[in-house]
DNA sequence: CCACAGGTGTGTC
DNA sequence: GACACACCTGTG
């Protein structure tokens, strides 16, 4: 893998495990758009940025203006992401550069022929590090609903209290401070919560109160740094586990929802109905990597619409 | 109009 | 600790 820079572009050349379409589509995150030219935007930490696996057509064109040394087959370009410190202070972290994913889906596929098949299906999904706090707000929202309604929600919330970004029409996820000062009633009849508003707001002014110390996380242990989490108001075993999967870089959590179940218990369990079973399955089954492996799995099988009861 | 999808909180045993 | 059951909203 090679990464290089032009005007504010960073590229990362040569890296067959980044598929925006197989990061960005997969449940772990709200916000990246897809665009007409299928590239994907987003808004994170202080970056606007478009993130396009280049064609041949552009390959060739690099190649030609002799940015590129040869025509690799694989360039990604996260476009207006700044320079060699952003990638280095920022986006290497957020997209898991440093996590070598062919070593795990080899190590995965060993297991048995429907992870090895889920592991070669899934080439190029790779698991953020998102921010710790919009990762406990969206997953909140998340539990009992669905994708769309979720982004939905997501997306009004930061229209109501996000800082809005120059000259577009694009806002900034919520700081604690500012969700707190957000009415019930406004995440009800604007961001259409629901009865999640009323965990919303607990959950955010618990955080600035520091009766919830967001910090803890990462000092502790994986177990323990569930259970705390599930302290926080509509946050629970699921939850917890997709907080710390998706935005604190814990592999071994293993989010249960009903997919997860569904398929869990086609291939690997007979009808073991209890969640914390499953779970427990999972981890024992797949090990530190439980939640990448989940990833692969449920993106092979929502994508290829296998039939799960 | 109703059925359904989808995790957590609460109450009961 | 295992189990119901209510909770809200968008979609079919």
């Amino acid at each position: 893998m090679i990464v290089k820079i032009k005007n504010k572009d960073i590229y990362i050349i040569n890296e067959k495990e980044f598929v925006p379409k197989n990061i960005f589509e997969n449940g772990q995150a709200f916000r990246w758009k897809k665009n007409y030219d299928n590239s994907y935007t987003a808004i994170m930490n202080k970056y606007v940025i478009e993130v396009k696996k280049l064609d041949e057509d552009e390959i060739s064109k690099l190649y030609n203006e002799d940015f590129l040394d040869e025509k690799y087959k694989d360039v990604v370009v996260l476009k207006n992401a700044g320079d060699i410190n952003d990638y280095n202070n920022f986006f290497k972290n957020y997209f898991d550069m440093e996590k070598d994913y062919k070593e795990i889906r080899k190590f995965l596929a060993e297991k048995d022929e429907n992870l090895k098949n889920a592991c070669d299906f899934g080439v190029g999904l790779r698991i953020l590090n998102q921010d710790l706090f919009e990762m406990i707000i969206s997953f909140i929202i998340s539990a009992n609903n669905q994708i769309p309604k979720i982004k939905s929600s997501i997306e009004k919330i930061c229209e109501l209290c996000g800082d809005k970004i120059e000259n577009t029409n694009l806002y900034k996820f919520p700081t604690v401070e500012q969700l707190s000062n957000v009415s019930i009633e406004d995440l009800k009849s604007v961001a259409r919560v629901g009865y999640r508003a009323e965990y919303i707001n607990k959950t955010a002014n618990m955080i600035k109160n520091k009766e919830f110390d967001l910090d803890k996380i990462n000092k502790l242990d994986y177990f323990e740094a569930h259970t705390y989490l599930c302290t926080l108001s509509g946050v629970g075993p699921k939850v917890a586990d997709c907080i710390l999967l998706f935005g604190n870089k814990r592999k071994e959590a293993f989010p249960v929802d009903t997919w997860v179940y569904k398929f869990m218990n086609k291939f690997y369990l007979d009808n073991v109905k209890n969640p914390k079973k499953i779970k427990e399955a999972g981890i024992s089954i797949f090990g530190e990597n439980a939640g990448l492996a989940q990833q692969y799995l449920f993106f092979y099988a929502r994508e290829n619409k296998i039939n799960l009861i």
